[in-house]
DNA sequence: CCCTTTCGATACACCGACGTATTGAGTACG
DNA sequence: CGTACTCAATACGTCGGTGTATCGAAAGGG
């Protein structure tokens, strides 16, 4: 169920590997995960459910090693988008904000599915690790850029984690939001000024 | 699958309903939405599959029922702690956020359920109507009680929609992080220092 | 160039859950 | 008291998904 470790990998699994992983993710988001089956995500990987079982033990797994692989991309955009912003002005922490914010991705599909993903892990000890160990790895890599940015922005950040943990909790909470009522500006704006205040406030000026 | 009325309900109907309705959340909770099935519920509620389809067409209906009912149940409770705070004393933002945090459930088999009924609801948007309307009605139940106790603490709300939709992105997004890893005392204080940042950033002094 | 290994397709047996149609028991009402 | 009706239990037939065992075909190594 857990196992995600496949050194010597050939060639030819190496490619339904991907594939079927790839597959796996609109699969989930449309169907949801507990109504997601074997074989819808064969078929359309194209393959068939021989494919499947020599490559995965269960849903379970194929599960997890779709959430790894996406939350890894997940860092590494937001982690290119951070540097892309190195050159440009940033006066002050809403400056920082309208910059950076953007460049998180609030992905309706994605959301879906790591929100399932949530409830699943939940229930199991062992996914809840996994799942807590992945969120520390994306605020590791994520905070020491924040750092800088904000330093830039003339702030110090006396407590780093905590600020972490606000940032996290505030994308959620106002993820869910914004994709509920999508169309409406308001919200999203709400969910930048949420952004500032919860930086102002777990920072101060240099 | 919506079609919530039913008014003139014979006695031995409603009570067959409120046993289905009462197995229902247990199920779903330690199930999964997607991965329960009618039958486990009838188990539970002590019926067979025959009464359930004489009280629900589907599955989907029952879910939304149950939610509906809990929702509510929710609001009420809220609303009675706020009601039993009334005498205190509050003499600033953190002594209310003390009193009141407490008082709203951050309730793990409550969570995984309703996870799992904001991704169904993503996807269906006659579900997503149900639950902005949800959502809408805990808010105006809710922001009455917070303007009356945040005036004794001395402070005034300007916006409070926008302080409404703060709050409900903090509750939320903290939820998961406490439920996360809930033995570590150190989270839940950093749900209520944001709780407090937060209404102190959305008021002002009167 | 053959021989071994590996991978993915097919076939198979097996549930588990579905929804419906029918039946019988309990209830209300004239 | 009898009739009409309502509701839950039972009894189907069906479908879709599961996981395993087997087999042929490609790939890679000596």
């Amino acid at each position: 169920m857990i196992e995600p470790a496949a050194d010597r990998v050939p060639r030819r699994r190496a490619e339904t590997r991907r594939r079927l992983l790839e597959a796996a993710l609109p699969v989930f988001a449309e169907a949801g995960f507990g109504r997601s089956t074997v074989e819808q995500i064969c078929e359309r990987a194209g393959y068939t459910r021989g494919a499947f079982y020599s490559n995965f033990a269960s849903l379970d797994e194929l599960f997890l090693a779709v959430w790894e692989g996406r939350s890894a991309a997940m860092i590494a955009a937001v982690r290119a988008a951070f540097d892309a912003f190195t050159p440009v002005d940033l006066p002050d922490v809403r400056a920082v904000v309208e910059r950076v914010l953007p460049a998180i991705p609030v992905d309706d599909a994605w959301f879906r599915v790591s929100a399932e993903f949530t409830a699943h892990a939940l229930r199991n000890p062992g996914l809840r690790r996994v799942m807590t160990a992945r969120e520390e790895a994306i605020a590791e890599a994520l905070m020491p850029l924040m750092v800088e940015l904000l330093a830039r922005a003339g702030r110090s950040i006396p407590d780093p984690v905590a600020l972490g943990q606000a940032l996290v909790a505030m994308h959620d909470g106002t993820s869910v939001q914004c994709l509920m009522d999508p169309d409406n500006p308001l919200v999203w704006q709400r969910r930048r000024d949420l952004c500032v205040q919860v930086i102002t406030a777990y920072t101060e000026e240099l």
